[in-house]
DNA sequence: CGCACCGA
DNA sequence: TCGGTGCGG
């Protein structure tokens, strides 16, 4: 993936630094004050890693979640606290494995996390997007209109966004993963091209997105009882579409939770806003990462430094290279 | 999750 | 160079 751009679902990569981060008994990094740095920490290697490799990571934000993700984010938040208290009761009981898994079943990224780590992507000279709703449609929407070469998120709704192509697992490190139980698992880039997926499966985009709703999606999350991928594909592939399903009597349209048009609609027409421009490296404030992770928050200064020095080589090569014009479209 | 360090 | 370990903040 050499000079090559890929937008992030910031929302997403941050949000599993801030759960993984974190030491054996749950507790997240913290600054002298106690405010958590286990984000940034995350953000910043890891960005200057895709930078080393000569990726150019482009980061989008998500904005006001669609009115229908409503329910979906309520029943989030209800898990986290249900999190929470197990937290507490594995504290208790000082039960170790389980304190850690529902610390990190119960992390939620504040405000605040958010500004902070737009700030040190500024100062870093790595691009962000502000998307109007969700992040995954305007990274997917950047993608489309040949901005960047794949959207990188481990969800897969980029896909039924119309993205091309979606990596999952964009690491550098090839790094270790735990399932469960104290197992670590190596973990590899996976690169998905939707043309490809749909030509396999002999079905469009909007088939495949039909499937999805019957699975289940953030915006009606239970589906239909009784379809998981495979039932709902036979049946898409079977009848085309649901409603055709529904006519020949193997399916009942009101067992959606939501309208059956607004949900192809979240999908076929999200809320997304053009981007100005090419999405670039600018320059590396070092000042500004220096003051924000060391003096702000207790990062050691060697570290820092040193990986300042890697970004800043590793970026000076990467925007002298031609790759980085915007060429980089997947035709 | 990723860094630094260590021993093989 | 590689995999394991413990710590980072």
């Amino acid at each position: 993936m050499k000079g090559k751009k890929i937008s992030i679902d910031a929302y997403n990569a941050i949000y599993q630094f801030l759960a993984a981060i974190r030491q054996p008994d749950g507790t997240p990094l913290v600054d002298s004050k106690g405010r958590v740095t286990s984000h940034l920490s995350g953000l910043f290697y890891r960005t200057v890693n895709l930078l080393e490799e000569g990726v150019t990571p482009i980061y989008v934000f998500d904005g006001k979640p669609p009115e229908m993700k409503r329910g979906e984010l309520e029943r989030r938040r209800q898990v986290k606290e249900e999190a929470k208290l197990k937290y507490e009761k594995a504290k208790e009981r000082g039960d170790v494995q389980s304190q850690r898994k529902y610390a990190a079943a119960s992390a939620y990224l504040t405000d605040e996390m958010v500004r902070q780590s737009k700030e040190l992507l500024k100062a870093m000279g790595v691009p962000h997007v502000q998307a109007p709703a969700e992040g995954e449609a305007e990274a997917a929407h950047i993608h489309i209109q040949g901005k960047s070469w794949a959207v990188g998120s481990q969800d897969y709704d980029s896909l039924l966004f119309g993205a091309e192509r979606l990596i999952r697992n964009l690491t550098v490190t090839g790094r270790r993963k735990l399932p469960n139980k104290e197992v670590y698992v190596e973990i590899k880039p996976e690169i998905l091209e939707l043309s490809n997926m749909l030509r396999e499966l002999g079905i469009t985009r909007e088939q495949l997105i039909d499937v999805a709703l019957l699975v289940g999606t953030d915006y009606d999350p239970e589906g239909v009882r009784g379809f998981g991928p495979k039932r709902a594909y036979s049946l898409v592939k079977k009848y085309g579409s649901l409603e055709a399903a529904a006519r020949a009597g193997e399916l009942d349209l009101s067992d959606l939770g939501v309208d059956l048009r607004e949900l192809r609609d979240a999908f076929l027409n999200p809320r997304v806003e053009d981007v100005e421009g090419e999405l670039n490296l600018g320059e590396v404030d070092r000042e500004s990462v220096l003051r924000l992770l060391v003096e702000e928050h207790d990062f050691n200064e060697e570290r820092v430094a040193s990986a300042l020095s890697r970004m800043e080589r590793a970026m000076s090569e990467l925007k002298g290279s031609s790759k980085q014009s915007g060429l980089d479209k997947w035709f």
